[in-house]
DNA sequence: AAGTGGTCTAGACCACCGC
DNA sequence: CGGTGGTCTAGACCACTTT
């Protein structure tokens, strides 16, 4: 049996563990689009594999080309393959779709084994900050409500964390804060973020930095100020963060793709922008 | 008259300018996506104005609504518009579609207006690096091409910037190598990166950094380990390169947005993943 | 009820690639 | 040449928001 027989099975068994729910309020293509992945997530798919071809696996599924199509253009997306025209489809490399995702830094330590800790170090309502009012497009004098944290790992002071919520949000409680992440407590709030806009940058720590966090000598932090907002674009909050730089990277992944995950042939639209994800990693 | 009244003048003016040929071998969606991308980075349309809707925009210059549907698309994955079912699609604010771009340091700096300049301190063909070529996903013995050069704007050393190339590009010479970026000559040379991964990090200047960029006392130095990988996922390069964290910043733009630009209303779908584009300045 | 975006169909033709 | 993905059409029905 040749290699490639082998993944010929590999395929046909994937493919007959597939199926939609005409009837689910889910869109057809999210369906789909969430099989293939996990497929592939799961080794079920290996790179380099052919996936099957669109107009085929349209037919199988009883679903329209361009539904197949959209499914697999999440995929394109999300970097997990690759395709290619008069070729096919295929699986992408390892080391290509190991693409990181992203998670609240709460998230990101607990995803590592580690136990994330929170010490409420001040949560103030109606607090003026005309700094960070001007960076949300609010009117100087609008009240905030001020909070920082100092998050810790296993008892390891990580990260200092400076946020201004443009919310009325009179009921956050310090034991709330101390519970979780931030975020996970807005969308309990029905707020969910859309698009944030992060700075990373770089510089010595200062010296309440430099307590707090117990840096070592010469320890620079990682400074990362952030914007998020809603759908609409209103404004939910700017945040301040540090982080002790000897315990923390950013990972960027950048790509090349048009919108819907195609490739235009042609060269005006090869110029085209570049998309990226973002995850923080202790 | 009011507002609203010359906001719809606006968009009238707006519309009237947009064409597509037909004839073109640049897809249709792409040549609308371009036509309203312009428009909002201009200022002919405004945050908040409405778009003209789909179907009647389709109607106007020909197209089918599905076409003149993913030309929008193109435009909610750039961050420029945002879409509400029932209610329309309006231009976003300000603070939203402030979205950067990639570009590589090089082009920033003559963006900004600055004269990037490079001096090379290396360049050398054949070389072993195993630490590359693992991180490439290459056997430890693939020769490389190993590139070390200082990139300076006004004569202002900026950055240090370490190469690994997988290709066998055996004519590369200084001088191109201080004429321009090294991803522009890769493009010359038919070379499209496709997918980047980046780990941003922060430490302090060794000291041949503290000599080459002249960093100032404690300065510390933001560092990024960058691997490229074209369509296909061949390795293209490995860089681990450091700016001084005085003069740099990371701009990122994460947004959480479905694959094609749409926006799911099922619960499930909302928990997907989430975007974002990066640009660096100094 | 009217109008919007969200999803989907069942085709079509073309460009590109490998045989 | 056949098979693949890339683009496009002309509808359809639905979900949601506003009036």
């Amino acid at each position: 049996m040749t290699s490639s027989a082998i993944a010929e099975s590999r395929q046909a068994a994937f493919r007959a563990q597939l199926s939609v729910d005409k009837t689910s309020p889910i869109p057809l293509y999210h369906q789909l689009a969430e099989q293939l992945t996990k497929g592939i997530r799961d080794g079920i798919l290996q790179p380099g594999d052919q996936f099957e071809n669109e107009v085929s696996l349209a037919q199988y599924l009883d679903l329209s080309r361009p539904t197949v199509r959209r499914s697999i253009a999440v995929l394109v997306d999300r970097g997990l393959v690759v395709r290619r025209r008069g070729v096919g489809t295929t699986v992408a490399h390892e080391t290509v779709h190991r693409r990181a995702e992203f998670a609240s830094l709460h998230d990101d330590l607990a995803a590592s084994g580690l136990v994330p800790t929170t010490r409420v170090l001040k949560l103030a309502f109606g607090q003026h900050e005309p700094r960070a009012a001007h960076a949300l497009n609010l009117a100087p004098a609008t009240p905030l409500v001020a909070l920082e944290r100092l998050r810790m790992a296993n008892g390891v002071p990580m990260a200092l964390l400076r946020n201004w919520l443009a919310l009325p949000l009179r009921d956050l409680s310090v034991a709330d804060l101390e519970a979780g992440g931030l975020y996970e407590l807005l969308r309990q709030r029905a707020v969910w973020p859309s698009v944030a806009q992060q700075t990373i940058g770089s510089r010595s720590a200062t010296s309440e930095e430099h307590r707090l966090l117990q840096t070592g000598r010469g320890e620079p932090v990682l400074t990362v100020s952030q914007l998020a907002f809603d759908d609409e674009g209103a404004p939910i909050d700017f945040g301040e963060h540090s982080y002790r730089a000897s315990l923390h990277r950013f990972e960027v992944t950048r790509r090349s793709a048009p919108t819907d995950g195609t490739a235009p042939s042609d060269p005006a639209a090869r110029r085209s922008h570049q998309f990226a994800s973002l995850s923080q990693s202790a």
